[in-house]
RNA sequence: GGAGAGGUGGCCGAGUGGUUUAAGGCGAUGGUCUUGAAAACCAUUGUACGGUUCUCCGUACCGCAGGUUCGAAUCCUGUCCUCUCCGCCA
């Protein structure tokens, strides 16, 4: 979510930065919500400014009743006449009259019971009027909301500024492309005739775009997610365990919901959903909580499987396990300064790109214009590995800076030193990294002319010491 | 899944409809005292929004959401969560 206050006060270069995403939807909400504020604004002035005369005279009123020593005459007279003061809107002088501030000086007797009803009845009025403003302020503040939680966050000013991924900015390859003294073949050959993935049956259980990994398939995938969790935890992330439903709200707090509600399974008869990727649960671990600037940055990892629906993408990939409703994932995340995230950003994607390195395999970064941008970054980079069977890069990791977007979604903050005035943080994450498409890089980089696979050195431990997939 | 008991500030905990601040304690922060510390004493104490501007003022928040009432932490309804016991399971 935007600050309030940035798009009151320089609602044109907000527009202008949203111009830059390609968003026209968000751009269109930009008035109404400039005018929503103001309009939020001057009502809850009013309405709390008769509230505060109302809290006031309701406690004059407990004052009046509750009095033991005033003889029950002179309370009578006084509601009358609080009552008249109330009908000419004097609510300073109703009160003082009921507090017993102001001297009363009895006129004609009164009648206890016709006194306070013609009082009460003063107040109700009051009353109605106030609760009909609160209601109100209520349809406005939720519309306001609605808008809010629609438009995206803003490019940073280092974002490339172009159309779509077609423009994305590719660095230079890392690594050695292997030189095949035959043709390479694609995942999707390899892995059914070493009987490793079973498309066939994937789809049986649960239709198409599922896939089951058998055998040595299966050990290798469960070989990535140590080794993935291990470069993270020695790189100072903390390994999380976390829930793989979670309640919508999460999804709003982490940038999901509204808009990409369709994209995420659904729990039958219950508010919870599938994890599109561990980063919501993540997210949300510290919602409505507020640090010490000494606690960051905080620095967590978590394994988890991602259940994505992506009707959209309908078509797409259809080929292979590139793009399935299932996969799995470990997911870096950092909880930062606003000082340091940036910083932290280029940290995040060099350890993602450590982790290629480290299983030898050609990859390159991508940096992401501001018409590929996304919904909740401000900054993101992509890494990609080279899959010489496909013949394409293959995206496994999104490293993106989120600033504060997340963190007012999901009320993340911190007091900076010295001070007590809360500041929302910022967050980070990035993949470390994503299977299969890892498995696809390994089994179509490692291949070899009989159609068996090595295992890249750096996995061999975790598969105790086999060198060759056959 | 069934039954019962609960949910109050950073923590513990009082509070069965009003008589201007959610009592009291702990913790934390600042101060006094002290050579220093401890103790003691004094003061302060959360979040959000709005109005003011360098300081205040107002509103809301006692799990959450509704309702009753002139007025709700307090009464009513729903809901979520926690604990205990039973059942089932890994």
């Amino acid at each position: 979510m935007l600050d309030i206050a940035l798009i009151r006060n320089k609602t044109d270069w907000v527009k202008e930065q949203i111009a830059k995403l390609h968003d026209e939807g968000a751009l269109e909400r930009i008035d109404s919500i400039v005018a929503l504020d103001a309009q939020r604004r001057e009502t809850r002035t009013r309405v709390e400014t008769a509230q505060a005369a109302r809290n006031k005279l309701n406690r004059a009123m407990g004052k009046l009743r509750g009095n033991k020593t005033m003889p029950a005459e002179e309370k009578a007279y006084r509601a009358r006449l609080a009552a008249a003061a109330l009908g000419g809107e004097d609510y300073d002088r109703a009160s003082r009259l009921m507090d017993g501030a102001e001297p009363a000086v009895n006129e004609e007797p009164a009648d206890f019971g016709a006194a306070f009803d013609e009082l009460i009845g003063q107040l109700r009025k009051m009353g109605d009027g106030i609760e009909k403003g609160f209601d109100q302020i209520d349809s406005i503040e939720a519309e306001l909301q609605e808008h809010m939680l629609w438009l995206p966050n803003l490019p940073h000013s280092s974002v490339p500024v172009a159309e779509s991924e077609e423009d994305n900015i590719p660095g230079p390859m890392q690594g050695t492309l292997r030189e095949f003294d035959f043709e390479p073949k694609p995942h999707w050959e390899l892995g059914p005739a070493l009987d490793i993935i079973d498309f066939e049956r994937g789809v049986k259980v649960a239709g198409s775009r599922y896939y089951t990994l058998k055998g040595w398939g299966a050990r290798l995938q469960r070989a990535l997610i140590s080794f993935f969790l291990d470069m993270a935890r020695e790189n100072g992330y903390r390994e999380v365990y976390v829930p793989y439903i979670v309640h919508s709200d999460m999804l709003v707090g982490a940038g999901q919901f509204p808009k990409f509600q369709d994209t995420v399974f659904g729990i039958a008869d219950e508010d919870k959903y599938l994890l599109p990727t561990a980063e919501v649960a993540i997210t949300n671990l510290h919602r409505d909580e507020i640090f010490e600037e000494a606690d960051l940055p905080r620095q967590y990892v978590a394994h988890s499987p991602c259940f994505r629906s992506e009707k959209t993408s309908a078509g797409r990939d259809v080929r292979g396990i590139k793009r399935v409703h299932q996969f799995e994932k470990v997911e870096m995340f950092k909880f930062t300064t606003p000082e340091t995230s940036y910083d932290e950003l280029e940290t995040i994607t060099a350890q993602a790109e450590a982790i290629c390195a480290a299983l030898e395999i050609p990859y390159r970064r991508l940096e992401i214009v501001t018409g590929d941008l996304g919904f909740s970054a401000t900054k993101k980079y992509d890494i990609e590995m080279w899959s010489p069977g496909c013949e394409e890069w293959l995206e496994v990791s999104s490293c993106s800076n989120t600033e504060s977007f997340q963190a007012r979604r999901a009320m993340l903050r911190y007091y900076p030193s010295g001070t007590r005035k809360t500041r929302y943080l910022h967050t980070l994450n990035g993949s470390g990294l994503a299977t299969p498409r890892v498995m696809i890089a390994i089994m179509e980089n490692y291949q070899r002319a009989d159609g068996s696979i090595e295992i890249p050195a750096a996995l061999r431990s975790y598969l105790g010491g086999a060198e060759i997939i056959d």
